[in-house]
DNA sequence: AACCAGGACGTGA
DNA sequence: TCACGTCATGGT
């Protein structure tokens, strides 16, 4: 039953590269955070994050300004904010318009995501401390399903798998999905999936945040160039 | 030098 | 609904 394969397929990912430490957070300086191929910013093995409002407004920026984009790139317009001393929804408002947009250039769409941010900013503001909806982030300039259920999952704790293009392509290649499905179908095969392997929310909330980093994790080494799943040890065990 | 990156929006069928 | 063009910089 493929339910078990979905978790199977955790396990072996686990097993593989172990705990991810996702969201890094560019203040954050563990003994682990030297992650390969990441200088800063991951907390690997420790699970008691966001740690303040700041690091949740964080994770919305980092959520937004990731958008189809690595996130290297994104730990560098955090690091240009940071130097305009820009790392709060109010200090951010504050910029100029060009300020904001020469900061967040390195993430790519500088026009746009400036507004996008913007646009959160207002949002996050009235929320005044309250855990948003998935539908009011839906509702906001800028958020689709992806960043919706990435704000929530590493900013907020809450369940919501976050499914991106690696993980449709991983699940396609693995025969568990075709191509037509949609995020909402992926995600609900990896939630029901796990929910019927594991019982208890808290467990259930850190493999929803180690896998999604696994999946990124793998899919760079696996699933980046074509042909996709050469080498790739999932292709050779769940295919066939 | 083409291709892809931790996507979302606007438009017209 | 859905397919397609657009948005932009940076790395391989």
């Amino acid at each position: 039953m493929s339910s078990d394969k979905i978790y199977n397929i955790y396990q072996k990912l686990y097993a593989a590269y172990g705990p991810q430490g996702w969201w890094p957070f560019i203040n954050y300086k563990g003994v682990n955070s030297s992650k390969e191929g990441n200088s800063e910013g991951y907390h690997i093995g420790e699970y008691s994050f966001p740690r303040s409002d700041l690091e949740c407004f964080e994770v919305c920026l980092g959520s937004i300004l990731t958008q189809n984009t690595t996130f290297t790139s994104v730990v560098k317009s955090l690091h240009n904010l940071k130097a305009l001393n820009a790392l709060s929804p109010k200090a951010i408002k504050k910029l100029d318009s060009d300020t904001l947009k020469q900061a967040i250039r390195p993430s790519g769409y500088h026009n746009q995501k400036a507004r996008y941010l913007l646009a959160f900013i207002d949002f996050y503001e009235a929320l005044e401390g309250r855990t948003p909806t998935r539908d009011e982030l839906l509702a906001v300039l800028g958020i689709g399903e992806e960043t919706a259920d990435s704000i929530l999952l590493y900013g907020y704790n809450q369940l919501e798998f976050k499914v991106d293009a690696y993980t449709k392509r991983i699940l396609l290649q693995l025969g568990l999905i075709d191509e037509k499905a949609k995020y909402k179908d992926v995600k609900k095969l990896m939630q029901e999936s796990l929910y019927n392997s594991i019982t208890d929310d808290k467990t259930l909330l850190i493999i929803y945040q180690e896998f999604h980093a696994l999946i990124v994790n793998h899919a760079k080494r696996y699933y980046s160039k074509k042909p996709y799943a050469e080498g790739c040890f999932l292709s050779t065990e769940f295919r066939s």
